[in-house]
This record gives C-alpha cells, structure tokens and sequence, in this order.
DNA sequence: CTACTTTAGTCAGAGAATCTGACCAGTACA
DNA sequence: TGTACTGGTCAGATTCTCTGACTAAAGTAG
C-alpha cells in the first residue's frame, strides 16, 4: 500500500478528533485556521514564517490570520527588530485551547499504544521524527 | 512534538512529490483530483464508495470525478447490478500516469530508507499498517 | 402487489481556502 | 545614495468543500 495514503489516514485521524475536541470545548476553528494558529510560537511569528512553515503562500496566511485576529484568537504587534514586519502573537483566549488539544492528542496516542504496543508505537514516533529532518522544510 | 504534525509533514512532502512527477509527465491533475483518482478501483468504483473512502461528500466526489470526465480520465458506466448506480472507471489514457506515481513512490521511499536506514523504514511502515486498521474507516 | 424506507446520485447555492499578479513601505548593502 | 531585497497588503479569480432539496431505483414489510 502507497506509503502517502498510510500517512494520509492516521494524519486525518488526528487533524479531525483534534479540531472536533477543541470546538467542542467551545472554540470556533477550522482546519485550516487551527494548522497556522498551531505554528504561531510563544515570542510571536511573522507572517511570513507562518506561510513558510505551513506550506501556503503569505496571502493565504494573511486571510486565515485575519479571520483569527477577528475571532480574537490572535493578535499583530510590530516588530521591534523591523519596522516592516509585524508578529503574530496568540492571545490568551486561545492559548485556553492547548490543554483540549493536548489531551485530545494523548488519548489518541494512548488507543494507539494500545493497540500498536509500547514497542512499535515509539518506533513510529522515532521513524517519523528522523522523516523531519529531511522532509520538514521549516527547520 | 505533535503526532498530527509528525504525520503530516512527509505525507504533504509524498502528495507535493507524486503530483509534480505525474504533472510533468505531461498529464494535468490537482490534488482534490489526483486523491479521487487513486481510489478508483480496476473494475469501476460507485461514487458514494469514492466518496466515503475519500472522505468527502458525495457532492464534492461528484463535482471532481464531472473534471476528471471532462478531462477524459475516467468515464461513467451503468452499473449492472444497480440500475441507480454507475460505475466510474479510469481510462487508458489515466492508466498512462499509474508508472510515473509508482516511480515517484518508489524513489522517495528509496530516499527515506537511505536516511533511516532499512530497519526503520520497515517498521514505519509495519507499525502505520497497523495503524490503518483502526483509522481507516473505509476498510 | 402495494406502500414505506433506504440508497445512489444530481442540482442549486453558498462559504472557505487557495492561488497569481501588482503593489507599497521599510531594510540592506554596494 | 540608489538599487535590490524582504515583509506585508490589495484585488481578483479559481478550486474545493459543504448543506439542503430533490429524483429515481431498490429493498422490505405487509
């Protein structure tokens, strides 16, 4: 079986119960919106970075930032280290979400556990980790 | 760091890949098109069975399987056993693009296993196996 | 056989996500 | 100081996806 749609059907999995879990819990997110708030670091990010990072060119990430500054899940500050630039800064409304996501994501690594075993189930994470290295271009 | 993400980032590097290679090989798909495309079986598939194992509407299986009809990569027969149904069945001319996706598979899996070694890459592999079976929902 | 329910698929309309191209305002450097 | 680069926005179009309503065929219970 095609090694992309192996990767394809578990990614799913995640993206799906991850967002189902977070909204939920009362947000108001979509995929796309949830996959760049996710990059956004502590310090802020760039525009830029954040299009880099998730694979969209910076008009599509400017629109879904919008959206998320209007939801008021994020705000721009400028940059003091340019005056060109602006940072992405996640707001704390939305910083409310990460212990959802989290635990969403531990009970599904945990039915994984279960059903992969200890063993195999560390095994993929270390294989998959070592994949970034060369398939992640942000880093 | 985040499973969903360990997943997503090589499988967008194997989507990005295989339809680069299939595109210039001359053929001219997109990626909604190319993930319906990939379930059509070799005797015909129903659209509501394209549908679920791509996880999408019927609406939305319909509106991409119409492009890739008009485009001339499959075509829509009766279903014999169902006379509400058809079947949607690729073409000689799609069939054309199958070696190109394989080469394209085989080299970067070829590449992944240069990287982690082949021990690793067969438990990946064994352990996102496995994996599907509780995640596929079209199986 | 008839009436009800389910299934396969389409039509219509709308919203979300994405892109290309053009542009402006700061920054960096020769 | 001017020329090239970088961060970001504006405008417009396309693609993908959904919800809701519908038709026609098939299955089922009486």
């Amino acid at each position: 079986m095609n090694i992309g749609l192996l990767l394809f059907i578990p990614n799913r999995e995640v993206e799906n119960r991850v967002l189902a879990a977070v909204n939920a819990a009362g947000f108001d997110l979509t995929q796309a919106q949830q996959r760049v708030l996710m990059r956004v670091g502590p310090e802020g990010t760039r525009l830029t970075v954040l299009a880099e990072s998730a694979q969209v060119t910076k008009q599509t990430a400017g629109f879904l930032v919008d959206q998320l500054e209007k939801a008021g899940y994020v705000e721009r500050v400028p940059d003091p280290a340019d005056g060109r630039a602006r940072l992405v800064k996640v707001t704390d409304k939305a910083l409310a979400a990460v212990p959802v996501a989290n635990a969403e994501l531990a009970a599904i690594e945990a039915e994984w556990e279960r059903h992969l075993g200890k063993r195999r189930m560390a095994q993929l994470r270390e294989a998959l980790e070592r994949l970034g290295e060369i398939t992640d271009p942000y880093r």
